[in-house]
DNA sequence: TGCGGTCTCGTACGCTGTAAGTTGCTCGTA
DNA sequence: TACGAGCAACTTACAGCGTACGAGACCGCA
């Protein structure tokens, strides 16, 4: 008997799609991160034989950069009529959030570059206000390619560190490290014991500040 | 009869040594990428077994963690009593130089976290001009962390891209991706048709430009 | 009833890193 | 000269990987 689904949910279809292969992936990163994701584990999650995936996508690098994309599309968009400034600043705080929720995201960037349709929406959403204020393609798009080239290497080094268990105060394995060089860098030992330096927050802020500052001045600078 | 070299060459002996391993790997590393450096191929490439490598290196990580450590011994260092910004200016185009020399290196960069001897001394050495002119440990690190983040993520994406076959002018799929994207984001396939833009050297220079003033900017205020 | 399209699966190939154990070599000492 | 220690290289084997290829199962439609 036949209960007339739109899909008979029997025999050969298992309800794979593309959407639900790559939301498993993003579990799977999430919880064991890029290295452990694997085409045969991720079938097996889905009850699924390790081939059934390859009719939905191409390849495993394929499927990542579908990954890669969609947390492009978990960005906030800037306000209308809001200043660039302030729009920017709050586009690359959310990246930070994002690549600290998703640590096999930055890494993946890096490894892929993704021009997916998220990633180009997000990159035309933060166009807009720049346009707006007035800077011209040229100095807007140096502009982001600027920022956001220090926060994808910030955020790079932080996923990196904390991965490895590192929070907001000196990792545990810092003595040894220290212990090591001593005697050959005690200037560089030295600056590992700067208790301010491991607030990872407070090493982005100072960050970001400098180069919209420099941007800021250069920009206007042009006016 | 013995000559009293220290290794009598004979028998089991290939000469096999962490160094000459390392050195083999570097070459492979740059012909053939991260991706493709295999301890089978290697090995076969010192004329040895695979699991001989073992001996010398304790695991394939390991051996790229030297690989990433021995091109931070490749970087100048400061003249002695240098003023601090142009030394860091050298340096960071040192770093973009050796990035597009061995684009594996950026790369592993994000993965590995090094801290090896030689990463370690030449932050250290660094230090000494910024040191010398007054700022204190946690100025001197916090700049160098936001510069050196910027110099990260940016030749990451241009390694990225050269490898992909791009140089300084429009890649030759640049055509498809504007096609893609003309109506959904006229305002981004507007901006990816400016000639300007893809002067990589010139974007990179701009976003170092703007990280050093605002470094500046931001240690002179603290005066 | 048969056909073409859509989806799933089984098998197989050629790779990978490396654990474990074995062999041969050289050397210091007896 | 004999022998054991230790170093260096090798052999074998395991568990895993991405995916090419081809064979089915099921659908709607003619």
């Amino acid at each position: 008997m036949w209960f007339g689904k739109p899909r008979p949910a029997s025999g050969q279809h298992l309800g794979l799609s593309r959407e639900a292969i790559v939301r498993k992936a993003m579990e799977v990163l999430d919880e064991h991160g890029l290295a452990k994701l694997s085409m045969r584990k991720l079938a097996a999650e889905l009850g699924a034989a390790p081939m059934s995936l390859y009719w939905h996508v191409p390849t495993k690098d394929a499927l990542i950069e579908l990954c890669l994309d969609e947390i492009y599309g978990e960005f906030p968009r800037p306000a209308p009529g809001a200043a660039w400034e302030p729009a920017l600043r709050e586009m690359m705080h959310a990246f930070r959030r994002l690549a600290l929720a998703h640590p096999w995201w930055v890494r993946g960037i890096g490894e892929f570059t993704t021009i997916g349709p998220n990633a180009v929406a997000m990159a035309d959403a933060m166009l807009e206000p720049m346009r707006a204020a007035g800077l011209t393609m040229v100095q807007a798009s140096q502009a982001m390619s600027a920022v956001s080239s220090f926060v994808v290497g910030y955020t790079t080094a932080e996923a990196n560190f904390r991965s490895r268990g590192g929070h907001d105060e000196p990792p545990p394995d810092l003595g040894r490290i220290a212990d090591l060089y001593r005697e050959k860098h005690p200037r560089y030992v030295e600056m590992l014991d700067q208790q301010e330096l491991w607030s990872l927050e407070g090493q982005f802020e100072f960050g970001l500040d400098c180069v919209i500052d420099g941007v800021k001045a250069r920009v206007a600078a042009l006016r």
